[in-house]
DNA sequence: CCTCCTTTGAAGTGA
DNA sequence: TCACTTCAAAGGAGG
């Protein structure tokens, strides 16, 4: 806490731009159509569908798109990087188009920012907008919300109600309070230990016991994270991110919430959040009698996690679990995860979706799809996740200061070296790497992704998109301009892609392309705006680094991505076969 | 029970 | 600065 003291004051320095950003725009978000977006990463399965769809016409679409320069991509590369989203206010200011109405009902992915309320009638019903099936309001705002304005910074985070937001956030507010910045991250219900709210915060009353009833956790899981105090009642802005699988974002400790940091150095709105989703323990409770424990930061997990052995000194009395060990538990330093990033978080919220269409489960397989539809995202696509990302290492960073990604390496049993290897050589001598460093693998390496697979769609998903990353810099360069937007969509393969996975894409690709109308790819390039056009408002970031993921230069990307997935496809498969 | 697989991206490490 | 490594999620598969 007393890193995080000084309210907003701490975070406000470090993360100043999280709280300039966040805080600029108070004024709901309308939903911007994005009609002309191509991809709308909806929970709906004929979204779904489409997905799938136009992974496969995106296929074709990157076959006629390998001419496409390198140096092109490299101006639609995303900013992965820190600097990549400096002004992400000016990017979603740009990006989104002021309309008269805040609320819409429309597709569970709108516009990025956007904050997901429940129907406005009955959001705890079963069958409310908190039920997987239920039509869901969502609320398009500024990620800002984050970070409240000066005036709404200001707010005590002690005293986190939910009338403190109300200036910034009136309509976006929950009817049941929940603060809608909750989290970046979502919950899980298992972590989720309702107790017994506070009854100005219990929206509904239990219809058996007449007590206001906190929502049951099903309801509330993703959605609406149940915060200790008042705040945390709004539905997380990413909630939609997470829907359908109900799961946090981060594991929850077993043991409990644990935080070690005090959420007492953001901003106000970043406090409220804090409260409500971070560090129970370190938060004051609104009621003691709460279940403050309420929800601990997603990211923390605690060391009986099974990914993270309990240290020996610990193990025992871990396990027990008494309250005394508890305590113990909570002193423990946690073990922080890192803050996922931008496919990892469209991975959680889109794997329902695969694994629902697919008869595949395994993960890996699923991933392999999930890769190609990120691939196949439009620069807004993932411009919106890049940004969620973005907020969610802010949020990380202020929540825990003095983390680091070190802290955990590790952690994780032992890494497998030699895959790693392989993958790394693969991807430096591709043809080389062939065969015998594959071999190293301790599992063959499964292709996991047959084209005559029922998900063959995800499969034969090439990358017109490929590379092409929304990034918010892209964003900034285009301002809404829905058709620019799409246009942007075809771009020039993606040279990123690592070896193995091209050779894949091109296995697929190839028995797709002879399917799937070039039809679809010519629209695209049709509306394929000059790359020229968007400027790139990284002004320090280089163009390198843009172009090129970390381990893949460009020139890499460039000399072996085309010939891999125009002439030599099989023989990579082959290889990642082995 | 533990690790691998698989994806992308962020961040750390070492040269 | 660059290349490489580790970890983040997920869950079936395999040892």
């Amino acid at each position: 806490m007393p890193q995080l003291g000084g309210g907003g004051g701490g975070s406000g320095a470090g993360t100043a731009g999280g709280g300039d950003d966040l805080g600029a725009n108070d004024e709901l978000i309308p939903f911007q159509d994005e009609g002309g977006e191509e991809q709308e990463p909806s929970s709906d399965s004929a979204s779904a569908q489409r997905d799938l769809d136009e992974v496969k016409s995106s296929l074709v679409n990157e076959s006629e798109n390998q001419s496409s320069s390198s140096d092109s991509e490299a101006e639609r590369r995303p900013q992965p990087s820190r600097d990549a989203f400096p002004k992400p206010r000016d990017y979603f200011a740009e990006v989104r188009r002021p309309q008269d109405g805040a609320f819409f009902k429309g597709p569970p992915y709108p516009g990025y920012p956007f904050l997901m309320i429940p129907d406005l009638s009955s959001p705890y019903l079963p069958n409310g907008p908190l039920s997987p099936g239920g039509a869901r309001t969502y609320l398009q705002m500024k990620w800002p919300l984050l970070d409240v304005p000066s005036s709404a910074t200001v707010k005590d985070a002690r005293s986190p109600s939910p009338a403190h937001l109300s200036n910034k956030v009136p309509v976006v507010q929950h009817p049941h309070h929940m603060h809608p910045l909750t989290p970046l991250i979502t919950y899980s219900n298992d972590h989720f230990s309702p107790g017994s709210p506070p009854t100005h915060l219990s929206p509904e009353i239990d219809p058996k016991t007449g007590i206001p009833r906190p929502p049951h956790p099903s309801e509330l899981s993703p959605y609406y994270p149940l915060s200790p105090g008042a705040v945390g009642q709004i539905p997380h802005p990413l909630g939609w991110l997470v829907p359908q699988q109900g799961q946090p974002m981060y594991s929850l400790p077993p043991g409990g919430f644990r935080h070690p940091y005090p959420a007492l150095a953001m901003n106000a709105s970043m406090s409220s959040l804090v409260s409500s989703r971070f560090s129970p323990h370190m938060v004051a409770p609104a009621h003691p009698g709460l279940p403050t424990s309420g929800i601990p930061h997603p990211a923390i997990v605690s060391p009986i996690v099974k990914q993270e052995p309990a240290p020996p000194s610990l193990s025992p009395a871990v396990s027990a679990k008494s309250p005394v060990t508890v305590k113990k538990e909570e002193e423990k330093k946690p073990h922080v995860k890192k803050p996922l990033n931008a496919f990892m978080l469209y991975m959680k919220e889109m794997r329902a979706k695969v694994v629902a269409e697919c008869t595949l489960k395994e993960s890996a397989a699923i991933n392999q799809i999930l890769g190609r539809k990120w691939h196949n995202l439009s620069r807004e696509e993932q411009a919106k996740y890049y940004e969620l990302a973005r907020k969610e290492r802010q949020l990380h960073s202020q929540l825990y200061p003095t983390w680091s990604a070190r802290d955990n390496y590790g952690k994780k049993k032992k890494r497998k070296r030699e895959k790693q290897l392989s993958q790394t050589q693969s991807q430096q001598q591709v043809q080389e790497a062939e065969g015998t460093l594959a071999s190293k693998s301790k599992k063959p390496c499964v292709q996991y992704l047959p084209p005559e697979k029922p998900c063959d769609s995800p499969a034969s998903s090439h990358g017109s998109m490929l590379d092409s990353p929304a990034t918010p810099s892209a964003a900034l360069a285009s301002p809404a301009a829905p058709a620019a937007t799409h246009s942007e969509q075809a771009q020039p393969l993606s040279l990123t892609t690592k070896p193995e996975a091209r050779a894949q894409l091109a296995l697929h690709s190839a028995a797709f392309l002879s399917a799937k109308a070039a039809a679809t790819s010519s629209a695209q390039m049709g509306s394929q705006p000059p790359l020229l056009s968007r400027p790139l408002p990284l002004g320090s970031m280089p163009a390198a680094l843009l172009t090129s993921p970390p381990s893949f230069p460009a020139t890499l990307h460039a000399h072996q991505a085309l010939p891999v997935l125009q002439a030599q496809p099989l023989s990579l498969v082959t290889k990642s076969a082995h």
